[in-house]
DNA sequence: ATACCGATTAACT
DNA sequence: GTTAATCGGTATA
C-alpha cells in the first residue's frame, strides 16, 4: 500500500538510477569542455518541498579573467562575482536586466572563475510544479526555454548564490543519455556584444533541433 | 548620492 | 522585427 503511493508520487524517470556528477567534474580546466559535456545531464533541485529536474540541452562558457563577456574580466572581483572564484561545482546565480535569475555552475579550482550559464533544459519531473511557477500549462515548451525560464521554472533565485552543488537543494546528475556530437552545435553566445572580438567565440552548445533552444533560426544554425 | 546598463523575456506590430 | 518592463550591480562624483 505504501509503497504503491510512492509508485505514484514519484512514477517519472528513473531517478534512483542517476548518478550525482562529482567534484572531479566541475575541477577539469577546459570550461568549453565541461559546457559540451553537461549537455544530456540532468538538473535537478529540491527547493519549497519541491523536487524538479530537467534535460540540459543549451549551455555558455565564460573563460573568466581572460574573457570579455565574463564578469570576472581581467580577474575582477566584487561581491557579486566572488561566488566565481569559488572551487568548481558551486552555483553561481545573479540577477539580470532587474527581472531575470541567470543560474551557472562554477568550474576549475578555486580561485578561477570560469563559469557555465546552463540557458535551457527539457523538463523532465516537477512539471506542475515549474508550471505553476512559471504561469503557463505543464506542456508549454517554453518551460525550460532561456536561462531566466530555467531558473524560474527550477526555483532557483540570487539567494542561492554560492550553494554547492554537491549538496541535496541543486544539483546535477548523469542518467547516462548521451548527445553524439553530430546532434549538437557550436555557436557564439547570446547578448554578449559589448564583448568585442570575444562575442564571437565559439562558446555556446545546443542540442540541435531540442523545442527548449533559445534564440532565433539564424542564431541556431551559426556553425 | 547619482547615473547608467545588462550573460532577458513576453507582448507587441 | 521591435520594444517596454524593471532593479541590482557597478562606476563615477
Amino acid at each position: 500500500m505504501i509503497y504503491a503511493c510512492l509508485a505514484i508520487l514519484q512514477p517519472a524517470p528513473d531517478i534512483y538510477a542517476m548518478r550525482k556528477l562529482e567534484p572531479d567534474f566541475y575541477l577539469q580546466t577546459d570550461v568549453t569542455q565541461i559546457a559540451r559535456q553537461l549537455l544530456g545531464k540532468v538538473l535537478h533541485t529540491w527547493l519549497q518541498g519541491q523536487h524538479c529536474a530537467g534535460r540540459i540541452v543549451e549551455t555558455e562558457a565564460y573563460a573568466g579573467a581572460t574573457d570579455r563577456a565574463s564578469h570576472a574580466y581581467g580577474q575582477r572581483r566584487t561581491a557579486r562575482t566572488e561566488v566565481m572564484y569559488a572551487a568548481g561545482g558551486t552555483a553561481y546565480v545573479y540577477l539580470c536586466y532587474g527581472i531575470h535569475h541567470l543560474f551557472n555552475v562554477v568550474t576549475h579550482q578555486a580561485g578561477t572563475p570560469h563559469a557555465v550559464l546552463i540557458r535551457a533544459i527539457e523538463p523532465l519531473l516537477g512539471q506542475d510544479t515549474m508550471s505553476r511557477r512559471r504561469g503557463m500549462v505543464a506542456t508549454d515548451v517554453r518551460l525550460g526555454r532561456g536561462p531566466g525560464s530555467v531558473a524560474q521554472a527550477l526555483g532557483i533565485h540570487t539567494a542561492h548564490s554560492g550553494y554547492s552543488l554537491l549538496g541535496h537543494d541543486i544539483w546535477i546528475a548523469d542518467d547516462g543519455h548521451i548527445y553524439p556530437d553530430n546532434a549538437i552545435l557550436a555557436t557564439p553566445r547570446i547578448g554578449v556584444d559589448y564583448a568585442g572580438d570575444d562575442a564571437l567565440l565559439p562558446y555556446r552548445f545546443i542540442v540541435k533541433n531540442s523545442p527548449s533552444i533559445s534564440g532565433t533560426k539564424r542564431q541556431n544554425s551559426h556553425a
